[in-house]
DNA sequence: AAGGCCCTTCTTTTT
DNA sequence: GAAGGGCCTT
């Protein structure tokens, strides 16, 4: 297939800045890859003067495959492809010797900072409740994505008093560590070009073109890096499409595309309109949902692939029936020959949608793969694992070692593990792993009578194993050190307690030695720095016929012929933590935008009026978005009913006129009714009429209402979860402080 | 030191 | 409805 005028512009173009805003399917990736391959056969750039910049590993390597395939594997040598994280990383670790880390450092994931936050709170003596570790991390990695180091931290309260301290010491724990968080991979390279005349020259005049996928969700490290890598050569050029950003939250500025044709005066501005990957009904259902938003540029999207089916509409009872509607209409349009499970997806907004929806492709029997390196990388055993190997590699890495000290147990407990802090700070110069090595020399070292007797031998013991690692190190591959790490350990004895859970753990233990396996031939460095920085889209494998379940931002980029969204209520799409920021909400319809334009041929919407979440039923009302999908184009939306149904449920659930606009979620959390009767007996609501408070009689357990028990007197409800007879109150009394009561067994009296 | 039990909090989204 | 923290017992 040849390119469209406008995407052979984009390829040819010539030097300077250049700024491609692609919609949806317009052949993004293709039009990358073309002008790379260009770039070094027709334009005699070598591989090794291109930076490209993708969203995911994954794209890196497909991408690198398709210019290989394009122009041979030979004149793609030295191209330097990746995320930004790789890049980073890659760059980092070169040079090294101007930072204050040394060249085995780790990456801390997410779980890591949070471990850091909460020693940099215990340690400033902070309240971890007052100041919730991964609150203040929020705020930490935010000042960081804008590149604020602690020294310039913003100080309009007191809380951001607490959180500048905090961020000091946090940077000095990392450092400490030996360690970069994630953000830091960015940060750090960011203010190293910045500051370090002769590395931004030396990869400056290296670059003599980049290329940025994605560039709406670049946050303000990622764009100073850029411009100052493109510095010198000024060739840079830019993928991204505003309407698809859905990164905010974490940083990312869409403005970036202003700050870029400021920047870099007058970039060439090409547009790619045409869709080739959806029908137009489903390019119409999305064009309507995104005009909604405000201060956005118009783009007409259309394809010549025909109008298409309409979107299927399906509101279910509960979640559990909407996933079941997902399994069977997978199963029905798979067997009649439509479509084959790898072209289904299910999209939703929140991971924890993903259980119920996975549990009903299990029933069915449907081949499905779950898409989320959290899924696998988030295990127990296998952050154990990698905190064991990440010790081996860093002895600085604390974390990793609180982390396996107890792991398997071995008679090293809270006690122990303080002093080993407390004395390795004593000694200055000293980490608490060095210390341990040090330790494990004999009973000659001076260290020895700050420990009880007790830990004596645990910890000899476990120093022994930890310096023989170090040595084995040397010597062995990665697969063989893993081994023996287990063996040493007993691990497989550890986890096969005899039950199904702990032969799933070891699977997964095993599955993570096969990984490692394949970096035998490469570095210990290669093989945390991977795992490491693993994207969730990453983890998604090819080749077998299976339906996809993912996340809406794990979507992006990705295209399906059959694709299901689910969870269209308010408060899980848009999510309700959006509700009271009209940007964020924006951004969410951006994902909901998403979403739809994954589809080729076919869009389902479901939604479901009853859903379970943190354990208890929450009613849930009808997505705002749906409102925006003109009725011509979708079907199953009973909208000429909704008013009478509306009525029914006003009626059953009295009349609140005050209330009536309130978009807010009733859950039974908050304001269930305590009223046993009827639960099973009321009409099903529909429509908007759910979204309404409970009516005032029946919220008697309130919270904040004033109750007499029999026994305890009188008292004031603070929580109540649960319905009817199961219903859990939790009380406090004047008497006896604070007490859980389940409404079935005692009789409460209300007071006026 | 370690295991068990009860309580609270938690969920957006990810490198 | 899981997971982590605090508190208790062994």
């Amino acid at each position: 297939m040849s390119l469209n005028p406008q995407q052979n512009q984009a390829v040819t173009a010539e030097d300077g800045p250049v700024l491609v805003l692609a919609g949806p399917g317009s052949g993004k990736t293709r039009v990358l890859t073309q002008r790379i391959a260009h770039l070094i056969s027709q334009k005699g750039v070598r591989g090794y003067q291109i930076l490209a910049v993708t969203f995911t590993n994954k794209a890196a390597r497909e991408m690198k495959e398709r210019v290989e395939n394009l122009i041979g594997p030979q004149f793609a040598q030295g191209l330097m492809l990746g995320t930004f994280h790789s890049v980073c990383a890659r760059i980092l670790r070169r040079e090294v010797m101007h930072l204050p880390y040394d060249s085995n450092f780790v990456i801390f994931d997410s779980d890591d900072q949070q471990v850091v936050v909460k020693r940099a709170l215990k340690e400033l003596n902070i309240d971890d409740k007052r100041y919730r570790p991964r609150s203040v991390h929020g705020y930490i990695s935010n000042a960081k994505n804008e590149l604020i180091s602690p020294d310039n931290f913003p100080t309009t309260t007191y809380r951001d008093e607490v959180v500048k301290r905090v961020y000091a010491r946090y940077q000095e724990l990392l450092i400490e560590n030996n360690a970069m968080d994630f953000d830091d991979l960015l940060v750090v390279t960011a203010r190293l070009l910045e500051e370090n005349l002769g590395v931004r020259e030396k990869y400056a005049e290296r670059f003599h073109h980049i290329l940025v996928d994605e560039f709406q969700d670049t946050n303000m490290a990622q764009y100073t890096l850029i411009k100052h890598l493109a510095s010198v050569h000024k060739n840079i050029f830019c993928v991204g499409d505003s309407d698809q950003s859905v990164y905010a939250w974490r940083g990312a500025d869409y403005r970036n595309l202003r700050r870029f044709e400021k920047d870099f005066n007058n970039p060439e501005i090409i547009l790619l309109e045409q869709n080739y990957r959806s029908k137009q009904n489903i390019l119409d259902a999305a064009m309507a949902v995104i005009k909604q938003n405000t201060n956005r540029r118009h783009k007409e999207l259309f394809s010549d692939l025909g109008t298409g089916n309409k979107l299927i509409y399906f509101e279910a009872g509960n979640d559990y029936e909407e996933a079941t509607y997902v399994a069977d209409t997978v199963l029905q349009i798979t067997s009649s020959g439509a479509a084959r499970f790898s072209d289904c997806a299910v999209m939703y907004r929140t991971n924890a949608q993903s259980r119920l929806l996975e549990e009903s492709f299990l029933r069915a029997q449907i081949p499905h793969k779950l898409v989320g390196a959290q899924r696998f990388y988030g295990r127990r055993e296998v952050k154990d694992v990698i905190a064991y190997l990440r010790l081996v590699h860093n002895p600085s890495d604390q974390v990793s070692l609180a982390r396996i000290i107890g792991v398997p147990r071995r008679g090293i407990g809270k006690k122990a593990l303080e002093t080993l802090y407390q004395v390795a700070r004593e000694a200055s110069n000293l980490t608490p792993g060095a210390l341990l090595l040090e330790l494990s020399s004999g009973t000659k070292s001076p260290y020895w009578e700050k420990f009880t007797s007790r830990a004596a031998s645990p910890l000899s013991n476990f120093g022994k194993l930890f310096a023989d690692w170090r040595a084995s190190s040397e010597i062995l591959t990665i697969s063989e050190l893993f081994d023996k790490i287990l063996l040493d350990i007993g691990y497989a004895e550890y986890l096969k307690d005899g039950t199904e859970e702990g032969e799933d753990r070891w699977e997964n233990v095993m599955e993570l030695r096969r990984m490692a396996e394949e970096f035998d031939e490469r570095s210990m460095t290669e093989f945390l720095e991977t795992v490491a920085l693993i994207s969730d889209q990453d983890t998604l494998s090819e080749g077998q016929d299976a339906a996809t379940l993912l996340t809406l931002h794990a979507a992006k980029g990705l295209e399906y012929g059959v694709v299901f969204i689910v969870g269209l209520d308010d408060g899980i799409l848009p999510h309700s933590r959006t509700f009271d920021e009209p940007e964020e909400m924006e951004e969410e319809r951006r994902l909901f935008y998403v979403g739809i334009t994954r589809a080729k041929n076919q869009l389902y919407l479901l939604r479901a009026a009853e859903r379970r979440r943190y354990g208890s039923t929450d009613w849930m009302s009808e997505s705002r978005f749906l409102d925006d999908i003109p009725d011509n184009l979708i079907i199953g939306k009973t909208r000429a009913s909704s008013g009478t149904s509306r009525e029914k449920s006003y009626s059953w659930m009295g009349k609140s006129s005050r209330d009536s606009k309130s978009k807010t979620r009733w859950t039974s959390s908050s304001s269930k009714p305590s009223s046993t009767s009827a639960k099973r007996t009321r009409p099903k609501p529909f429509g908007k009429a759910q979204g309404k408070p409970a009516p005032a009689k029946e919220s008697t357990y309130r919270m904040g209402t004033r109750i007499r028990h029999p026994e305890f007197g009188d008292g004031i409800i603070l929580n109540s979860r649960g319905d009817g007879d199961d219903e859990i109150v939790t009380i406090v009394f004047e008497s006896v402080g604070i007490k859980r009561l389940a409404v079935g067994v005692v009789k409460l009296e209300v007071l006026g």
